[in-house]
DNA sequence: ACCTCAGGTTGACATCGTTAACCTGACGGC
DNA sequence: GCCGTCAGGTTAACGATGTCAACCTGAGGT
């Protein structure tokens, strides 16, 4: 860990790329906190001087944005493996798939999500994400339950998950419920419902008394239709 | 502005107080960055040397905090601006400031709430900005429209609204609609109904061919009791 | 055997937060 | 009016950080 590594052969300088990438990612998973996250700290761990470092990335936020990639990698993968059977309950699968691994690895997510704004491009790893996401919308879109533009209706259901899990990463000390499962849970149906109704409703806001008047019925038909209660991430039988 | 300031006289130490902090919120505001925010360039702002900072600072995370503090009293300060009226209404009205408010002051808001945790109690300035929406929120149960914990509640429309925000601010790249104003509109409106949807929807998300049979009836008759269509900013007539 | 250059290292610099030690001049007491 | 005190600062320095210029070194081709 500490020892010092041997030179590569020639031609294998890349295996050093691999191994900072890995001390740097072992170092914010184990430490909790991006300051830990130091050139010196990391070429200490992959048993290398510090500016060795500037032979594979050009400077700090180079390294820090390859980590994002393998984050945005590994979200990609989460999201193919969610996306078969019905769009509505892959999108919920998917959904809860995000908040889990945010919640599983909050300093990932805070570097990934909350950094300052790294270029003016988004990098081909997390585009593959959001691409991952508008397909399963328009899914939705072609099977009647959500109506409008994929794209936008993404975001929006995008914005609703991350909200809850970077709230829930920054703010802590906010009263949250004790079940954060069941919190999640919650965010995905309003934001899962909202979404479905969005384009169907009035532009405004209206009065509660006139909104509140056809909730009720709204309600009960829509119980009556689904299928049987349980966990949503189950795939539908 | 880089004059050396003249030395308070006795007993008006807290003066400087005041004076750093202006410092530093002007340095935020221009700088567009909070790495511009810099225990140097603050006392020199303040037309002082660097550690007399820690005369009313214990450390520059303390400094941070009080201009957080700052930014949470302007936010309940615009809450309680607009909670007159209907309930449902004054929410989105609270809404639609509070993401103007953040769009309008990126770096404050990126300070605000994506910096890595503070302490283990919420201030007392964030927890009067979270009474006003739980008030808010209660309001809305009253009068039937929404339906549950209003601390829960109040949180998922907070998440609903932070997310929309906070990836606005932080991942500018995404692929996001040119009107932001419309956008969180539509957030407004999906956390809104959403939310109001939430108690009386099944537990899971329902197949999407049960789910789109009851949604088009449900706008028609919610599309026939609401208002004027228009700007939800408006107070109801 | 030697030359080359990929794959590193050493040493230094500016800047950051932070601390210890020192200064100074406005005020109350005499 | 003079003086000691101490609130309200300052100077100088420390260690840590990102970064860079210069140097080294040894495996592999000739």
């Amino acid at each position: 860990m500490t020892t010092r590594r041997v030179r590569a052969r020639r031609g294998e300088g890349l295996l050093l790329r691999e191994e900072i990438l890995r001390a740097a990612e072992d170092l914010l998973a184990e430490s909790g906190t991006e300051d830990a996250l130091t050139l010196r700290a990391v070429a200490l761990r992959a048993g290398v001087s510090t500016p060795s470092v500037y032979l594979h990335f050009a400077d700090k936020e180079a390294l820090v944005e390859a980590v994002c990639m393998r984050v945005w990698h590994e979200l990609g993968r989460l999201f193919s493996e969610n996306l078969e059977g019905d769009p509505l309950l892959a999108l919920g699968r998917c959904a809860r798939a995000y908040a889990r691994f945010a919640l599983d690895h909050p300093v990932q997510y805070r570097v990934l999500m909350m950094r300052p704004s790294t270029g003016p491009d988004v990098p081909p790893a997390a585009a593959e994400c959001f691409r991952h996401m508008v397909n399963a919308v328009s899914a939705c879109v072609e099977t009647r339950v959500f109506e409008g533009d994929p794209e936008e209706l993404a975001l929006g259901l995008w914005s609703a998950v991350h909200g809850c899990v970077s709230l829930l990463i920054a703010q802590p000390s906010f009263p949250w419920p004790r079940d954060r499962e069941a919190l999640i849970d919650h965010i995905v149906r309003i934001a899962g419902f909202g979404t479905a109704l969005y384009s169907r409703l009035p532009q405004a806001l209206p009065p509660s008394a006139e909104l509140a008047a056809g909730l009720d019925d709204f309600g009960v038909r829509l119980s009556r239709g689904a299928g049987p209660r349980g966990d949503a991430n189950q795939p539908s039988p």
